[in-house]
DNA sequence: GTTCCCCTACTCGGATACACTTTGTCCGAGTATGATCGG
DNA sequence: CCGATCATACTCGGACAAAGTGTATCCGAGTAGGGGAAC
């Protein structure tokens, strides 16, 4: 499982968000805590926006803040709003007659890894990821 | 979960090889069978033969034969045999001391996920892909 | 008939060029707040 | 004192440039089997 970039960003803005609840960031304040450009920290957050995660405030006093309570936010969420859709690839088109089924049990094997790794994804949410001591992931590594 | 066009080219090929026991096989006919350029199919077996899933033979008279049963080849070995070692990727190098806390469990996640796909890629094998009534894949699909 | 040599057909593997996706940057446009000016 | 207007500071979102990675192709080198010539 590999995270873009730009979701491993999102993930940290969304988080950077919840540790300032009830107040309105500005995407600056989120691009100089993540130690990258405005203009990318915009983009993710515009993205983050569009799916509802996060709630944009226009105008002069405008910024940013959660939309939801950090437990109800799952990574999943997060990475698809950034990186799209995440299911499985088989970049293949057609097969002669012999390696089609072949192709077939590869999709399927695909498909059945590409739903664990939503699982896995989904079960963790921005409670999580705030680090507090109710987190239930990294009480689970010991 | 996303194969490359080369994994799943070499997952097939792996398969064609499967299909022509005991028979040494070129790579020109490999090629053919997977419609691709011979070179492509030729550096999809080399990278193979090298991690010692198939073995080559050398000469006028040479090629490619698998070098074990299919039921001990997995889908695994064939993926990182030409993508590398599939593991978690966290893209971040460090981060302030609000976020790192995040990044952690940010590569906790992934690496779950990693895990996860490795244990269904490596529950799969070359028999499998096979298409024969043995098969233990698209018999649970049902 | 045997031996030696060369030719041929294959694999090996590095190098290179191409294509696509991801990433980063820029800029014009829209919006709401606060200040300023005029009534 | 009240309301309209303007300036400001932010978000919005499309477009573009740069970088990185996956993909395809090329070419010289090495290896082993078969055929032919000489003994």
């Amino acid at each position: 499982m590999e995270l873009t970039k730009t979701s491993a960003h999102a993930a940290l803005a969304v988080v950077y968000l919840a540790h300032h609840p009830n107040e309105i960031v500005q995407g600056r304040q989120v691009a100089a805590s993540l130690s990258i450009a405005t203009d990318s920290a915009l983009k993710i957050l515009q993205s983050l926006a569009k799916r509802g995660l996060i709630h944009s405030h226009l105008g002069r006093t405008g910024g940013y803040r959660l939309n939801r309570s950090p437990e109800a936010i799952s990574l999943l969420e997060i990475v698809e709003a950034i990186d799209g859709p995440l299911e499985a690839e088989v970049p293949i088109k057609s097969m002669s007659s012999g390696l089609s089924v072949a192709c077939e049990v590869l999709r399927v094997v695909c498909d059945r890894a590409a739903k664990q790794v939503r699982e896995e994804l989904s079960r963790a949410t921005v409670a999580d990821l705030l680090g507090g001591e109710e987190s239930q992931i990294l009480a689970q590594v010991g």
